[in-house]
DNA sequence: TTTTGAGTTGTTCGA
DNA sequence: GTCGAACAACTCAAA
């Protein structure tokens, strides 16, 4: 008897290591055909941003090649997924499709969608986990319900015990001998071309499984004793930069968390780092708990109030933001961060929203949508839950009157202004603090340095002190708002 | 049902 | 320079 092929719908889950799709398809005994379609319309308005496509661009071509490796053959399509998925099947005779699941809302209407028109076809469709260290159905309070607060889930998490080992990548899997045809990688035209602007993107990140593996160890090794003071530094590498490798699935979040265990077991001075850091990917799993039972949550405010807030309209201010031209150099230095790199630290993600938010009364939606534009590891659950958070509209949020200074919080993490001086070179011969506050730069100095406010390097848009008092009264006044 | 304790990430001011 | 309080009340989660 002849068994039929099991189509390996690739999705989020770009990996070999740890993936249970693969490995249920693997263990059935019918040839693999991994399959990943690139349908431009079914995200709708949460379609890939540029630079997640350039990440895509080189994950696949690193997972093409490790599967090739392995004598397989990654089949690439571009169109409707749905249609896609039914005429592989009808194509090759594949008896199933296995995929992981994926949270956002768009992809599980997709997967309903899919698993519907399959099993009209007579061909089964499961669904595994994995891209979470546990399921959105798993975790529940003691009444039920979705968790809204951080703390309680994490010790829900904590309390189900030690997440799942994960797996090595099947040995021998039987791929499909004969694929069938596969869209050439090049012709999608996913690296951005004309202008080309990813150079930055390449000399700082290695796309794939192998990347991914080796940016862990590399963090655990150096890291990740130090971690709980340093992750805040923009500064210094005291992070992980695992984001983009997570959320393209390159690596799991369950091997994150034991191989950080092991790493830690016998290092005392690790135990702290180890916590926070097990507690960073649960931050990750809250925020795709949020946007699982919250669905609207990277459109509508989680705290209805904020529904009528009146934020202001300024094109100007914003085009400044987004080009790192605020007169706030840590501000600014993140922005032009995440312009070159695709990325920007996790405190100046913070200071630089803060910023948009607070100083400058700009809508939390205007620095989603910038932010998924621009980052690589762009992520619905965390991009939405965390612009909620700094705006305190969101589930857990910051207070209204936690409103970050941009001066003290780069006097305070990038004390040397290093991180300023890298990324703001204009301003790099100014010594910390100084470069934290230029226009309280003594005229000699400025002279000196060739520094000229206004023209070198902008004078701030706004007043931080006059902006804080305007946002202050701002979000006090919703306090008072009734909801009707 | 009611009560109780707690809740990522900050800033400023005055003692 | 350092430290604690105020900033705000509300809701969550569990007992």
């Amino acid at each position: 008897m002849t068994v039929k092929p099991i189509i390996l719908w690739l999705r989020q889950d770009l990996r070999l290591t740890d993936n249970r799709a693969l490995e249920a398809a693997a263990a059935s005994g019918g040839p693999v055909l991994p399959v990943y379609v690139l349908d431009d319309a079914v995200a709708g308005e949460w379609g890939m941003g540029g630079a997640s496509r350039w990440w895509l661009d080189k994950s696949l071509a690193d997972l093409s090649e490790q599967i090739a490796a392995r004598g397989g053959k990654l089949v690439l399509r571009r169109g409707d997924t749905r249609a896609t998925l039914l005429q592989l099947a009808a194509e090759t005779g594949a008896g199933a499709v296995y995929a992981t699941r994926a949270y956002e809302p768009w992809a599980r209407r997709l997967e309903d969608g899919v698993h519907a028109a399959l099993m009209d076809a007579g061909v089964a469709f499961r669904r595994f986990g994995g891209a979470l260290l546990r399921e959105p159905e798993e975790l529940r309070t003691k009444a039920g319900e979705p968790f809204k607060v951080y703390t309680p889930m994490w010790r829900a998490l904590v309390a189900l015990g030690e997440p799942r080992r994960p797996s090595p990548v099947p040995v021998d899997i039987a791929f499909v001998k004969k694929a069938p045809k596969s869209d050439r990688l090049a012709d999608w035209s996913l690296h951005p071309q004309k202008p080309d602007w990813s150079k930055g993107f390449s000399a700082a990140w290695r796309p794939g499984e192998a990347g991914a593996v080796e940016r862990l160890d590399t963090f655990l090794d150096t890291a990740l004793d130090e971690y709980a003071a340093d992750r805040n530094r923009p500064d210094i590498v005291g992070t992980s930069r695992l984001s983009p490798h997570l959320h393209f699935g390159e690596i799991s979040p369950a091997l994150c968390w034991h191989r950080a265990r092991a790493a830690a077991a016998g290092r005392p001075h690790a135990e702290k780092g180890l916590e926070t850091f097990l507690k960073e990917l649960v931050w990750r799993e809250f925020s795709y708990h949020l946007l699982f039972h919250w669905p609207d949550l990277p459109s509508a405010p989680f705290r209805p109030e904020f529904k009528h807030f009146a934020w202001g309209e300024d094109a100007s201010a914003l085009r400044a933001w987004q080009r790192g031209l605020t007169g706030y150099p840590i501000v600014d230095a993140g922005m032009r961060e995440l312009w070159t790199t695709g990325w920007m630290h996790n405190r100046v993600r913070m200071i630089t929203a803060s910023f948009l938010i607070k100083d400058l009364m700009i809508h939390w939606h205007e620095g989603e949508r910038w932010f998924w534009d621009t980052l690589v590891d762009a992520d619905l659950a965390s991009n939405a839950a965390s612009w909620q958070w700094v705006a305190g509209s969101g589930a857990d949020a910051a207070p209204y009157f936690r409103i970050f200074n941009p001066i003290t919080q780069g006097i305070k993490f990038d004390p040397d202004g290093a991180y300023v001086r890298r990324w703001v070179p204009e301003l790099a011969s100014l010594p910390a603090p100084l470069i934290h506050e230029p226009w309280t730069t003594p005229a000699l100095l400025l002279r000196e340095t060739g520094i000229e406010l206004g023209r070198t390097y902008p004078m701030p848009i706004v007043d931080h002190a006059a902006a804080r008092e305007r946002a202050l009264a701002a979000f006090a006044a919703l306090k008072t708002v009734k909801i009707a």
